[in-house]
DNA sequence: CTCTTGACCGACG
DNA sequence: CCGTCGGCCAAGA
């Protein structure tokens, strides 16, 4: 039985909106939740439960710095899921993170 | 309802 | 650059 609750229902759709070889922040998608940019240990919190694993590309998300941050199976896999996609990873952060992150 | 935890972020030193 | 402190939000016990 899997139970969402909205919020983290808003934070799947919204990863899975990421287009491929691009990559966003928590705090970019906590402000598209109108959370005012806040709460990203909130979005953080959704996407580690995250019952929509291969549904939903949450490896396509880093931190505000570039960095990885963490991942539930492990930063390894997802910098090596980014590097398969096309994004450029190096020493846990992101290469050209500007122009590979999507920010408005 | 209260307390704790967490894949965070920004500021200080 | 690195370590520490405070703040924000949501879910679970």
């Amino acid at each position: 039985m899997i139970v969402v609750t909205p919020f983290q229902k808003r934070v799947y759709v919204l990863c899975s909106k990421i287009p491929k070889g691009k990559v966003s922040t928590y705090g970019a998608i906590a402000k598209k939740l109108k959370l005012g940019g806040l709460g990203a240990r909130a979005v953080g919190q959704a996407l580690n439960k995250n019952p929509y694993a291969p549904r939903v590309p949450c490896h396509r998300v880093v931190a505000s710095d570039g960095t990885i941050g963490g991942f539930a199976s492990g930063c390894n896999k997802k910098i090596m899921l980014l590097k398969k996609e096309g994004v450029v990873v190096k020493n846990n952060t992101i290469v050209d993170f500007e122009k590979v992150s999507r920010r408005e």
